[in-house]
DNA sequence: TCTACCGTAACGTAGCGTCAGGGTGC
DNA sequence: CGCACCCTGACGCTACGTTACGGTAG
């Protein structure tokens, strides 16, 4: 904690799980910009931007684009008071949920074929193995 | 089928599921050769050469490297037959099994982490959808 | 000969990792 | 002042995608 909700990259790399040299480039993309700086220059995130940046990182392996995911934070955002909220931001906010969904149904097969490999893997080593001690 | 056995590599794409590119890029780097060339110079798939292509596609998700992947295939080869399978060789293929193991562990959580995403999203676009009928 | 398919070469792209050289902060 | 931490370029890397231009298969 560097002064009351203010984090620096290295300690927010640290609770995130990010390498700093990812979030300094979500931040030079725009995906996750820091609300604020230090004098010196040292980027300052508040919870809020940290909760982003976890965000970003459950999205990351259901392969959205980065600049997917800034547009989804910020149909979010635009969203966030109901009135504002247009209709058209809401559709897309749907289209997104959906291809979060369908995502999810391939990374489960994808998993479902490593763990394939798995089994042939550990089979094909053991009978090459117990050959061997004969 | 192009002459029995010998599949050109759109069929294969097709079959396999991965883009002629990809599967060119693997050619180039190694890591799945085609047994052989039509006289025209044309990239010619055995039914092997395609479970090797399966088998890749499989593992990629889990995040292996393609020279990895590569090592890894190779290490299968020499291993096939038991009596030239060295233990070094069985030792490092179950090193490779051991990493398939926390690969799948890690996407599972991923695949976790992606659902709550997901009921996120859904949530968010409820409430706020519900109160834009009033 | 036509037409779909394939070849190489070369450049473009996304998402970071990795220095190099130099301030910042406590 | 020291030492850990941070900054901005700028270049490198992986794993492809994308033309451009021309040959091949049947």
């Amino acid at each position: 904690v560097t002064s009351e909700g203010r984090y620096q990259i290295g300690e927010v790399a640290e609770s995130v799980g990010l390498s700093i040299s990812t979030i300094r480039h979500y931040d030079e993309l725009g995906v996750v910009v820091p609300s604020a700086r230090s004098s010196g220059g040292f980027r300052l995130y508040t919870d809020a931007d940290v909760e982003r940046l976890r965000f970003v990182k459950r999205l990351r392996p259901l392969q959205f684009g980065l600049e997917e995911i800034t547009d989804l934070m910020r149909l979010l955002d635009e969203t966030v008071d109901p009135v504002t909220a247009s209709v058209e931001a809401l559709d897309r906010l749907s289209m997104y949920a959906a291809a979060v969904e369908q995502r999810c149904v391939l990374l489960r097969e994808q998993l479902a074929a490593a763990r394939e490999v798995g089994k042939q893997l550990r089979s094909a080593i053991e009978t090459r193995s117990v050959a061997r001690l004969r």
